[in-house]
DNA sequence: CCGCATTTGTACGTATGTATG
DNA sequence: GCATACATACGTACAAATGCG
């Protein structure tokens, strides 16, 4: 178990391969599988292929979300590779939210969602832990900025029935306070009401991405939830009192001094676990 | 390496040579692998089991990106799975840059980098294509809020030799244009560059994704590259003069000039394809 | 340069759990 | 409960790539 060292491989397509479209060695009595076609004349990787061809295969049909995908056995037709390559070509794109797997059922076409994002990001940000000055404040410092400038964009636009939404979602705020719940759910419900009149749908997805990591990262360090629930409900709710009075600058104000205190507890429990 | 669960009560392991045209039980009834244990009663999935084990142990083990991963014959001993279910996992954390695998070679730890999230966008973008207002315009307005805040928190802080660099590239930009090159790397550089000084690392690999993906479906769509050079050279310029002026109000208002000139690009293409 | 060992990549066969009808 | 369709998992054999002596 030496070591074995990683130096930045070039990204060629590694021009070796002969390109030998004959099937790989079947012991036995090779059944049906004499054909020569299938997999054109020099291919990097059966299982990186069958990923592109069944993403181009989405697009060329214009599936949706939901939409039903070939089979297992009917890939492994059409495409002419094994059944393992297949399977591993789809948990890929299981991964990536592109297809979606349904045991016993079939497989789909998937919601393309932010999910990897998330995945990512939360396993980078425990791993990266000890080394520099947290990846959780770069998140945060990211979230601060982007929402500092949508609250901006959505300021003057909003309606009187999305602030009366956004001000009943501070009222469950409070009352789930006063009740010492904890609300993490009316945060995010929040922040994704407050954008909802851009008609960006990613915006809310790349937000509650975030949100997610930090809550996950939050849980599994340890972290309490929310010791100030009354600081927090009185900073969504100058949000709104700044929205409603068309305050643009005081409602990037609010939403920084919200931003301020999330940082703040991010700090002291960083802090205290060390 | 140090855990080697066998299990010891194998009676009569019986090495298998041959003659026995049975098929292979799997877990549970096994010829060797006859211990109950390891995946207990009800358990979701073996291969998601695998992939958050070995997320796990790089996590415990602090392993850094381009450290060395056990091979795929030690994760089946070690957990007791099939090779299969082995390659499945991990083909599926090499789709989110978690692991990197290297043919012949090795398994390594990977960048979790936002390469998943590239893919994933990419793909979403090309698949709503005919959908809503497209999705492209929607990455570029995270873009434009992104950068128009991060461009105001380092106004103030720029030194003389990151402003002198990226002088530098608004420089190669213009001797490309005059060469009737394109320079879409400089772009990218140059709003790389311009953040450097945040110290936030997520903040270049979340534009350089956006940008990536740009990038890409513009490629996929046959758009033509930046048919107006010397006006983008000029927005950069803009920016620059401003940066150096300490005009944090002017330099907000060159970015949103220089996105507003992306948009109607994007948007011109759009209408030329339909 | 060649052969060898190690490790990942692909393929086939089979048994079983799971969901639907 | 049964039948069917499908994903899940195990085991094995061989191919291809990489590194090393």
């Amino acid at each position: 178990m030496s070591e074995r060292r990683v130096s930045d491989d070039s990204r060629n397509d590694s021009p070796s391969s002969e390109g030998r479209p004959q099937g790989h060695g079947p012991k036995g009595t090779g059944t049906r599988n004499s054909f020569p076609r299938a997999r054109s004349v020099r291919e990097p990787r059966v299982s990186s292929q069958i990923q592109r061809e069944v993403m181009q295969l989405i697009l060329d049909r214009r599936l949706r979300a939901g939409a039903p995908l070939p089979t297992e056995a009917e890939l492994m037709e059409s495409l002419g590779v094994s059944r393992n390559s297949v399977r591993e070509a789809l948990k890929a794109l299981q991964a990536l939210d592109i297809v979606e797997i349904r045991h016993g059922y079939g497989t789909y076409v998937g919601e393309a969602s932010l999910t990897p994002l998330v995945d990512g990001l939360t396993f980078r940000t425990l791993a990266q832990q000890g080394d520099d000055t947290g990846a959780l404040a770069e998140i945060l410092q990211i979230r601060e900025v982007l929402e500092e400038g949508l609250v901006r964009r959505v300021a003057g636009t909003l309606s009187d029935a999305e602030l009366a939404r956004l001000e009943a979602v501070v009222e469950r705020m409070e009352e789930a306070g006063r009740a010492g719940r904890p609300f993490p759910e009316l945060d995010r419900e929040f922040h994704e009401l407050l954008y909802a009149s851009l008609g960006n749908a990613l915006v809310p997805q790349l937000l509650g991405a975030f949100w997610t990591v930090f809550r996950r990262v939050a849980g599994v360090r340890g972290w309490t939830d929310d010791p100030t629930p009354d600081v927090t409900v009185r900073r969504h709710r100058d949000i709104v009192i700044a929205l409603r009075a068309g305050d643009v600058e005081g409602a990037q104000k609010a939403m920084a001094d919200h931003f301020r205190g999330i940082e703040a507890r991010a700090a002291q429990e960083s802090r205290g676990v060390g």
